[in-house]
DNA sequence: TTTGTATGATTGTCATACAAACATTCCGGG
DNA sequence: CCCGGAATGTTTGTATGACAATCATACAAA
């Protein structure tokens, strides 16, 4: 299972045989693989068996509108549901974050936030969300790290990140969801570099990314 | 692939040997078929092997609440988005369904309500939420049967997606949005038989639904 | 009673094969 | 010269049989 995020590029055909050779694996173990990633949203079937998967414009600003939602609802359960344990663990993934930051470790930076996001299902008690969120994030991992290059966007970042935990630590939903929200509107903003209004119309038009 | 909603008891083992014979395909097929349903949530692996996805209340609950949160979003979408033809295949879908309502036909009633939550996103231009509501009810569909067994519920619900119509006719987003999340919330209720309340604790404690 | 071991069942992986779907090339007719 | 259709090759989907690794259980020994 090597194959996760092997630099292709989107629309690449991926050609069973060849795979296999490269991989040193046989075609059922690759083709159940690929299932999984295509369940997982990395490859789609185009024409002719699979390619890997890109993302629209559209897409990605959908994406990004639906992760909103999403971590709004557990912001706000979270701050209803979480029990000091949950508190503990959210305490520590920022101290962490707030470290990676710091030392510009983009990788750290990407599993941390995952792990902020797990800890922020955990204690909504909302393993739902977490799946989706998973799904979505290895959609637009790409973007996420091309969002970083952006300098001035890792403080603001973070800084939104512990407004959340701070509304989180008050129990003060509405702000947590609106921090939440808040968030990852401006994340869509750096990653997307355009207006946060959703341009319509030209459908189908395919970027590299 | 005609294993979809096989009548099985959640929980119970799947072993590939028995399904193989019982369904005249190769192993290969059908673990192929498995991982479909894993992706779609309908099987999980246990211990050893597949097992029939169970769903636990806080999981219902928490689809729903998803759930809202999605088609709240759509319908904000829809109401902004929406061309001329989206209307009409809104007009068209609420018209269907409403004669499936009448004639108390639990299948169409299922299959219409898809449609129009594929209408609404596709107007929307939102098929990321397509995607994930599919997944989502397809987590559910029992539950969905089961709520149709309140007699009551069934012209509720149609009011309430007459409501959502309206709305978006007006373009009126919030309004939208609103009733979107109320639908959500009263077929919840009608699903689960208890407060709109996430009940906490008992985790891990699964249901037969 | 507990621990360790043997046994059996089941899964994960593999090599190979073949039919069907699809794309491409080539040929004959207009 | 251009076009339609057949021949050909490529790729996928499915099938079969096999094997090692893993896990569960039953059983024997301490």
């Amino acid at each position: 299972m090597a194959v996760q995020t092997g630099a292709l590029e989107p629309g690449a055909r991926l050609v069973e045989k060849d795979l296999c050779q490269e991989l040193n694996v046989s075609r059922t173990s690759l083709r159940e693989a690929l299932r999984e990633l295509e369940a997982e949203g990395l490859v789609e079937s185009g024409q002719r068996g699979l390619v890997v998967a890109s993302i629209t414009p559209d897409e990605a600003r959908n994406i990004y509108n639906v992760r909103a939602a999403l971590e709004g609802l557990v912001a706000e359960q979270f701050a209803q549901l979480s029990g000091g344990s949950d508190q503990l663990a959210l305490d520590r993934v920022v101290k962490c974050l707030a470290l990676a930051y710091e030392n510009n470790d983009f990788p750290a930076i990407i599993s941390e936030k995952d792990r902020f996001y797990e800890v922020l299902c955990l204690g909504a008690k909302n393993m739902v969300v977490l799946d989706l969120l998973t799904r979505l994030n290895s959609r637009i991992n790409n973007l996420r790290s091309l969002s970083r290059s952006n300098p001035a966007r890792g403080k603001d970042s973070l800084l939104e990140i512990m407004d959340i935990a701070a509304a989180l630590k008050r129990r003060d939903a509405l702000a947590a969801k609106a921090a939440a929200v808040r968030h990852i509107e401006r994340a869509a903003e750096a990653a997307l570099g355009q207006a946060p209004n959703l341009s319509t119309g030209s459908v189908g038009h395919r970027v590299s990314l």
